[in-house]
DNA sequence: AAACCGGGAA
DNA sequence: GTTAGTCCCGGTTT
């Protein structure tokens, strides 16, 4: 049996090779997405991998072993060795079979194994013989204390663990969407449905400008409980206070801000995750303690694949609190996923980029892997560097890079342009051949408003920024990215500087990655675009000659 | 009060 | 592989 037309090899250890030019690549991705993580992207082949994470989300979605089998072997251009699909049978099977459910008396807890296999894994594991006394042979009691470290080191064990024990419902807090200012989405309307018949916990992921926040303020107004909004800074704070009183009925006076600079605790509390793990040292947290024993209904984790690793520790004492997790990238590159899935729950709803770009919500982005020549002073002072990051930075502070930004803006004369860096020497430099002003951490704030408002009011063409503007979330709009270093590998940062210019536009978005010719950058630029490949996102690569003009 | 340091943390 | 950013806090300045 062979199928050229079809895109997938299933190899027998989990991974699938993508075809990416095979005619059935859009069905076959569609397929594979659904049920495996993307590990690697180079040009023609991607390389795929099923997890039992990624399993479990599926299966967490609603899909079974049946369809996630039939998908591959619909699009394999071979046949799928018979191995693999019974481990994609093992790891759904393992979905469900063990659960947490609420304990004889108030203030416990029972975990319930329905497989032999996990119960003597269990029986056998040291933590589990100390702090959970057995009730049966299958049953286990412990205190609520341990309802997030239980969830978390069975998956470690090998099975995701249900958690049935349900949630407190929180005091109720009448409220109404403002729908005469706007309206909900069909996907996230869905989102917020699967969201609450999900046992209210899990994650949402959406793509920046998917409009996450209105996701959640549905999600509040479906439950009409106080809810505890979690979030990264305080510009963020004062975003989600400013759509929360747009979007809803609710009164200046029933939202607080609590954070390093304000402590209000009103019916809606916005909190930083800092100020949660504030004295986490001294174990005296007091910040912590008092927002904890509020009645919330919802907890939201905005970002949450940027929470912090403590608030994971911290979290069991929010495990009976409904869960609302939201991310553009589930991604992290400390492989805390499973604390992800663990302690806020599987991800319950997604739309791939791609899908809100076909549907106008978001810009048509195309991604420019430009490949720049070092130069020879340039490639003698990288080869003799022998310590990794004076490599790094060499490889990405490339001289010849100036002369490629240049070109580009020149070329975009019509577009606004954001140049985004890593390292402030690279970025002081590109500053003056550009002639363009220099946004960094250092910029006091009111400069940084004033270059905002330029460039907004279109009287400032090109803005050079660094790693501020991962998370500068009043940095405006532009069209064109020119990225000149990235950190590392990191998938979640070339995701936050995509979303950038995803904003919804009449024209598209160009996204270029300026990456050195034949040193370690490329490999980290191929690790960086895994994420976004896996929505979809190809990248074209352009060798170091003359640059081709784009479409117009 | 609000803005602004500078140090420590993660 | 570890830069440059963020936050919080306690202090002072305007």
């Amino acid at each position: 049996m062979f199928h050229p037309e079809r895109a997938l090899i299933v190899q027998s250890d989990l991974s699938v090779l993508v075809e990416v030019d095979a005619p059935d690549y859009p069905d076959a991705r569609a397929a594979i997405a659904a049920i495996a993580e993307l590990e690697k992207s180079p040009e023609h082949v991607h390389t795929y991998r099923i997890t039992p994470l990624s399993i479990w989300n599926a299966a967490a979605a609603g899909r079974d072993a049946a369809g996630a089998k039939a998908g591959l072997v619909a699009h394999a251009k071979y046949e799928v060795p018979p191995g693999v699909l019974a481990q994609i049978d093992d790891f759904f099977s393992r979905w469900g079979k063990v659960t947490l459910e609420p304990g004889p008396e108030a203030g416990t807890l029972v975990l319930v194994s329905r497989d032999s296999t996990a119960t003597a894994r269990i029986k056998r594991d040291a933590w589990f013989v100390e702090h959970t006394p057995a009730l049966a042979d299958n049953k286990w009691g412990l205190g609520l204390v341990h309802r997030g470290e239980v969830k978390q080191r069975v998956l470690k064990l090998g099975w995701p663990v249900d958690d049935r024990a349900g949630v407190a419902a929180g005091d109720p807090m009448p409220l109404t969407l403002r729908t005469d200012v706007f309206s909900l989405r069909d996907y996230q309307r869905e989102a917020v449905e699967i969201f609450n018949e999900s046992g209210g916990h899990g994650v949402v992921c959406l793509p920046c400008g998917g409009g996450k926040t209105v996701v959640a303020i549905a999600a509040i107004a479906s439950l009409g409980t106080r809810a505890l909004i979690l979030v990264t800074g305080h510009e963020a704070a004062e975003q989600w206070k400013r759509e929360l009183l747009a979007k809803t009925s609710l009164l200046p006076e029933q939202i607080g801000v609590y954070s390093g600079l304000g402590k209000e605790v009103k019916e809606v509390t916005i909190a930083t995750y800092s100020i949660l793990t504030a004295g986490a040292k001294t174990k005296v947290m007091k910040h912590f303690d008092l927002l904890v024993k509020e009645p919330w209904g919802l907890v939201v984790y905005d970002e949450v694949h940027l929470l912090p690793a403590p608030v994971f520790r911290l979290s069991a004492a929010l495990q009976a609190r409904r869960r609302l997790g939201l991310t553009a990238t589930l991604v992290r590159e400390d492989g805390r996923e499973g604390d992800v899935f663990s302690l806020i729950g599987p991800k319950r709803f997604d739309v791939p980029w791609r899908d809100l770009e076909a549907i106008g919500f978001i810009a048509t982005a195309r991604c420019i892997e430009r490949r720049v020549a070092v130069p020879d002073d340039a490639r003698e002072r990288y080869e003799v560097a022998t310590e990794p990051h004076e490599r790094a930075r060499l490889a990405a502070d490339n001289p010849a890079k100036d002369e490629v930004v240049r070109e580009l803006v020149q070329m975009h004369q019509d577009d606004q342009i954001l140049v985004i860096g890593t390292y402030l020497e690279q970025l002081r430099r590109l500053s003056e051949v550009l002639g363009a002003p220099l946004l960094t951490g250092e910029t006091p704030h009111s400069r940084r408003e004033e270059l905002y408002g330029a460039f907004r009011k279109n009287e400032l063409r090109v803005l050079v920024v660094s790693r501020v503007a991962n998370f500068a979330i009043d940095l405006p709009d532009a069209s064109v990215l020119i990225q000149v270093a990235g950190t590392f590998g990191s998938r979640q940062e070339e995701a936050q500087r995509l979303g950038r210019i995803l904003r919804p536009k009449t024209k598209g978005a160009w996204f270029y990655t300026l990456v050195s010719q034949g040193t370690e950058e490329v490999e980290w630029a191929r690790n960086r675009q895994r994420f976004l490949a896996e929505q979809g996102y190809g990248y074209e690569i352009e060798g170091a000659t003359a640059p081709r003009a784009p479409e117009a």
